[in-house]
DNA sequence: CGTTTGACTACGC
DNA sequence: CGCGTAGCCAAAC
């Protein structure tokens, strides 16, 4: 089992990767605890989960405006956060004003602006 | 210091 | 495809 020896660092990784998002692109929250190195011998399936709630914690006392916070969604492509609270419509418009669209049920298309790219070259 | 919740995700129905 | 439940562990109360 995945046991962090430093959740201090594991934040700081969070929002070293989410600093890492470019303008007009969005990543998930799943994404996000992929793409930091996990402990040997933890499977990424299992530490992906549970990652994404340390992400999640990791924001939501987030108090770094150099991190682009708002460019984290979650594995719907939807904003986690609930529609109406000025966060969730902050967090949207900000979005929308980098050049993400948003569908009819406000969600994002992971295959275009999801990032990493995978299908797209980037 | 014990209890509750939570910026999640996967699985079952 | 939507709702409910299970799992995980740290932060908030």
């Amino acid at each position: 089992m995945w046991n962090p020896p430093d959740p201090d660092a594991f934040y700081a990784e969070v929002y070293e990767v989410v600093r890492q998002i470019p303008e007009g692109r969005v990543s998930t929250y799943g994404w996000v605890a992929s793409l930091i190195p996990p402990p040997e011998g933890s499977d990424p399936e299992q530490y992906r989960r549970l990652g994404a709630r340390w992400v999640g914690t990791a924001l939501r006392s987030l108090g770094d405006p150099s991190v682009p916070w708002h460019r984290v969604i979650n594995g719907q492509g939807k904003i986690s956060l609930p529609a109406g609270s000025s966060s969730a419509q902050t967090q949207r418009r900000r979005l929308q004003a980098e050049g993400v669209a948003f569908g009819a049920d406000d969600r994002v298309d992971l295959s275009q602006f999801g990032w990493p790219a995978t299908d797209e070259s980037d």
